[in-house]
Parts: structure tokens; sequence; C-alpha cells
DNA sequence: CCTGAGAAATTGTCATACAAGTTGTTGACA
DNA sequence: TGTCAACAACTTGTATGACAATTTCTCAGG
């Protein structure tokens, strides 16, 4: 960027907005807890008489507070702050020593990134990798009718989703530690068949992932991609037992 | 497909509102490179008779996208575009690609993972991994009185935080991540002070994360550690800016 | 207790008006 | 000609009023 221009100009501190001084206390009282997930902010007249400004001041601030992922307006009901985590971890009291609690601990962390991935990528996929994520799928989903699980388009069909975050990071953390997961897999596939239901489940669990990211519903995917990784998890430790 | 009688309620797939419409096509047309950064967006005016919506809609849009950090509305010049979008065009075509941006990406990766990972610490710590923790904390203030940021102090009250999961795989991710975090700070040390008021504000940030993970406040520690990080990213973006 | 219709509350959108700041043009003047 | 001040034209910031669309509350009536 070496334009030859002068030494930058200092800038006299652009005097705040109306919008980002009602932005930034409502984002206060947001993070700090004083409203939590769940609860409902006033209305836009309530607000609109609590800091003495329009209407049209109000609600840019919240159109700004949705934008960060803090609420989630609902016509005809309020304005309402997000959860963050819909379901509490499983307890894990005891760190068994097994080869499988190694799994288990891989896919927590994906689950950490994962999720994450899923509600970025809602947010910011372009047409283009909509498309890859939809051949991913379809791609899951022919291969599974076949026989059992085909973990290599399952792992497609992921990094698809972490390619649409249009964050290079996530993907290369991704492929990363796709290279720890796929090669060992003598045991979902104890002979080859796993029931249909399994299937089923595998395959509603990725299409509400994937339709919640076309749909842009960053929260849907959170909890779609959660359910997900979180289902895995529950299943690896049902191996681990017997 | 009929899946109608879920024991989980499906929503409809809520209607898009034109707000969203808008922005989502801006937001496009920026990450895409359409608009480049320093370019300026068509007047307010004009977008309101191309997208055939009324002002409100598109001031509401803009104000998400400058939510987003990916523009700046001048009152008087128009709507600029700040940032180009992370990596969506070619694939490193120009050097350019600052070193900041690749913070701001970075910082995104390890807040999927560190708010998870503070949430599991809240859950799982163990007395010693309590005292460790505390024991970075107190650290990372002693060194903030003397000259600006102990950015190895800071790294390591985060490696304590991860370390609590007692989920080794985060540790090793984030040791990994750290490599590329620590070594460049000339941007925040720009003299070596830094306000005090900015000080006050990390040691604000980082007790409330350590507070929430000693009480096992897993929501607490979530929200606690992804406005530490978060905020992180808009200072960052600030940077970017100038 | 339950149901359903209607009122009330709330967000979504539109239209208009003016204030405040920036930029480009113009014209006077040296 | 060159410089500069005043002005006109955009452009964003804010206020106000109105109506539509949707949800929630209320309450009478079975």
């Amino acid at each position: 960027m070496q334009n030859g221009a002068e030494p930058e100009m200092q800038m006299p501190p652009k005097r705040k907005t109306l919008v980002v001084e009602v932005l930034d206390s409502l984002r206060a009282q947001i993070t700090s807890g004083q409203y939590k997930p769940g609860d409902r902010l006033p209305s836009e007249a309530r607000l609109t008489e609590e800091y003495g400004v329009s209407r049209t001041v109000v609600r840019e601030a919240v159109a700004a507070l949705r934008a960060d992922g803090l609420v989630d307006p609902q016509r005809g009901a309020g304005v309402f702050v997000i959860e963050p985590a819909p379901a509490a971890v499983a307890p894990f009291s005891d760190v068994d020593t097994d080869r499988l609690s190694s799994m288990i601990e891989l896919l927590e962390l994906r689950a950490a990134i994962e999720v994450e991935a899923a509600a970025l990528a809602a947010q910011r996929r372009s047409p283009a990798q909509e498309e890859k994520i939809i051949g991913a799928l379809r791609a899951v989903n022919d291969g599974a009718e076949d026989s059992g699980i085909n973990h290599e388009a399952d792992f497609n069909l992921h990094m698809a989703i972490a390619e649409a975050t249009n964050n290079p990071r996530f993907v290369e953390v991704l492929r990363m530690l796709g290279a720890q997961m796929i090669p060992r897999h003598g045991l979902t596939s104890n002979g080859g068949a796993v029931s249909a239901d399994y299937l089923a489940l595998l395959k509603q669990e990725h299409e509400r992932i994937v339709n919640a990211v076309l749909d842009g519903d960053e929260t849907a995917a959170r909890a779609a991609m959660r359910q997900h990784l979180k289902g895995s998890q529950t299943r690896y430790r049902r191996l681990l037992r017997g």
C-alpha cells in the first residue's frame, strides 16, 4: 500500500453517532450479562424513550446487534438475546485412557471448531460454495445407500462447510485433524453394514446442517452441527462400553 | 421427505426480511471483490432505487455491514469499503494480504476453540489447574503495570485455561496456533505504551474469564472468552483502518 | 378447563422532512 | 494565471408519522 502519500494525517476523533452510542450501551449490557440469553430486550418504543432518540436510531442499533449475532428480533414478539449454547455438555466424569477416548477428545475439539464454522458459513457462503456443499451432501447420501458409511465423503462435506467460512484457517486446521480422523475405522463398519435407522439419522443430521447453512440461519447451523458431532461422541462412548 | 411429526419442532424457514436480502447482496458484492477496499458504495438514494426498497431498509443493512467491520460510512461523503473479503477471491494473488487481516482470521479460529475450552474448563478443572490459572492471571496483571502488554504472559493464561479442559487436543492445537500469534507485535506497542484505559479493559476481560471458570459457570465463561477475543478482533480491525 | 375471536403489543417497511458534513464548481480578486 | 472564499449539490444522520404483518395477551362463552 505504499502510494507515496504524506505521513498519515491525524484525524480528529470523529464524533460518535447516536447509533453507536446506543449500540455500545446495549452491547455492554448484553455481554456483561445484564441481559441473559433468552431475555427480551425492551421494545423499540421503550428504548426510544429511554435513550431519547428516534426509532430510526434504535432500529439501526438493533440491526447492528443482530449482525453481531447477539440478538434475534422476531416480528410481533420482541428482540431476544441469542443463546450461545442450547445444550450443556455431557458429564464426562472419568478420563478413560482407551484409544477410543482419543477419538472422543478429537470429536470434542472438532465440535468447538466446526460449530463455529457452520455459523460463519451460514453468514458468508458464496453461491459457488453453496453448490459445493450441496454436491458433497449428495455424495454422502449416494454412497451411504450402497455400503455403510463413506467416511471420505462425510469428511468432504465437513470441509466444504469449512471452506464456506471464507476463513482459510478453519480449512487448514480441519484438514490437519482430518488426517487423524479418517484412517482408523474398523469400528463403525463392524461387518460393513450399519443399521438403517442409524444411516437415516446421520442423513437427517447432515441435511439439517446443510439446510441451516443454505438458509443463512446461523443459530440453526450451530445447533445442527453441535448435535451431529455430539451424537458422534455418544456413539463412540457407547462403543467404549460394549 | 414428509417428516412433519418429529419430536422436536422444526421451525418453518423463517422468511427473510428485506434488510437481510439487501445485506446479503451487498456483503456478497463486497466479499467477492466487486467492491474493493476504498471504493465508495452507491449512495443510499441509489441503493433505494436499485433494490426497490425504502431508505430505512438500506440504512439498516449498511448499519449491519458497519457492525461487521466491512464498511465505514462518512457523513457527507459516502459509504466506503474497509476490508477485502477474508480470501474469497484468488488464492494469495497479492502479497499485500496484510498480516493484520491474517491475524483477524486467526482470532476468529481461536475464538471458536477457546470459547469452548473456557466452557469445558469451567466444568472439569482440577484444584491444581485452578491454581495455575490464578498464577497466570497474576503474572499478566503484574507485567502489565510495568511495560504495556506482556503477550507471553497473556498466552500462558490462555494455555492454562486450555489445559484445564483436560483434553490435550485443545492444548496441542492452541500451542500450534500460538506460534503464529506471538511473534509479531510491533503494532500494539507502537511506543511501548498503550492507554491505561485499554489495559484496564484487558484486565477486566481477563478477570471475568478467570472468575467464570473458577466459579464453574460454563455460560459466563463462554461469554467472557467470546467477548475478549471478539474485542481483540475489533481492535485489530481498527488498527487496519488507521 | 378449554377454545376462539378480538384487542393490544411489537417488529418490518415506507415516506417525508430537515440537520450536518463533504465535495466540486464558480467567480471574484490579486 | 493562480488562489481562495463562497456557494451549490450531494450524502449521511436523525426525527416523525403512518401502516402492514405477526405474535401475544385478554376475556367472554361454551
